[in-house]
DNA sequence: GAGAATACATACTAGCCGGTATGTAACCTC
DNA sequence: GAGGTTACATACCGGCTAGTATGTATTCTC
């Protein structure tokens, strides 16, 4: 009996069981016999698609976590309104944190914190899923301050560090006390301030 | 010829440099041997003081980065003017910023990230270092609008939990980017949003 | 100063983990 | 349909790690 071979689809199958793998445990204590359990797929085969461990993890990085973060902030690049999108990015994001997401915290922000500062190949990667999320939302305020729909002394580039970082660290805060109520709190704080961008006398 | 015991020396000098090895590795790929080379003390003496690795990690959580974190907001507990006095913690928190704490990152937040969700005893301890630290500050913005440093209508707890989770969110950002720069404009963003915590028309 | 408790030191073990060597069956090319 | 390449499968290895068993010297207690 013939068993079909669908290479595409069974290093697809190891790439999705490894991101999460890697959200459970983190890359370091990520198992890959555990991944293989998962999957069904034989370590011969796992070597077959990637040369180690670290490869399986650039690949995950790249092929799921990447577009994870693009397809959450997407819209905020072609918004008129640059605050109104952002809003709504939040509103949704926290309409789809279920209590796993709470209880392992964000993909992105927990191989940030576990691998930027020891491997280069994985800082590089995350760097470059971060800075363009920054600089989407900056490119993003300035469009907005050309029409009007944001203030014009704000610094686009600070405000959008800022942005990035109270989203990542206020999930993370509620990941530390296992509270989803945190993360509400959080946000109003942040949709306080991105309100606070707005110009001036905007109503009537 | 005798040689001196020190017990609680010893155990002082392990859990110091267990700190330090987890703020390099994380917990879980925290080697115990390589505390006891750094420290010179053997393997019995380890667990002679500690029952296992994972107490050993709740004695650094309790006994130095409980301590590590306070040192850090005392001066807002006590404050007048509890935004003035945040804006001075953040500004001496950046000058002691090294190289090493952008690589490494917040010991506070890596722990919480990698520990929080797996293990119920970290969680515990981390939580209550991360909320004594949110009530310290929701506690002096209460005082500070009870006094007039600060505008009425401002949701305490909310901002607090703002405060924390962005100033946590921007050292990991920073540490994902491997860039002082990243730090400097997030937390020049929560300047600005703590400057908008100020009562309208206090001047003149 | 005897006896007990404390504070170590040394040597060892069991388990897991990433990685490899080798074999084989499916598939593609011509 | 032969030959070569791809896509697996199986079995094994060496290294590291947390943890333990056991021994011993110091210190405390009385």
């Amino acid at each position: 009996m013939s068993v079909k071979r669908q290479p595409d689809l069974t290093r697809q199958r190891l790439i999705e069981s490894a991101f999460e793998e890697i959200h459970r445990n983190g890359f370091r204590s990520a198992s890959l016999e555990s991944i293989l359990k998962d999957t069904n797929v034989t370590k011969g085969a796992l070597y077959h698609h990637f040369r180690n461990k670290t490869e399986l993890g650039y690949a995950v990085v790249e092929e799921v976590l990447k577009p994870w973060v693009e397809q959450r902030w997407k819209s905020v690049v072609t918004a008129e309104d640059p605050i109104d999108a952002a809003l709504q990015v939040l509103r949704d994001r926290m309409e789809e944190t279920t209590d796993e997401m709470i209880t392992l915290g964000c993909p992105l922000n927990n191989l940030c914190q576990e691998m930027a500062g020891i491997d280069e190949g994985f800082q590089k990667r995350l760097n470059q899923i971060v800075s363009e999320w920054r600089n989407a939302i900056a490119d993003a305020m300035r469009r907005g301050q050309a029409n009007g729909s944001v203030r014009a002394d704000a610094d686009a580039d600070g405000c959008a560090a800022f942005v990035v970082g109270s989203i990542e660290g206020c999930m993370g805060m509620a990941k530390a006390s296992q509270d989803h109520e945190i993360l509400y709190k959080g946000m109003s704080g942040l949709a306080l301030f991105l309100e606070s961008l707005r110009p001036p006398h905007s109503t009537h």
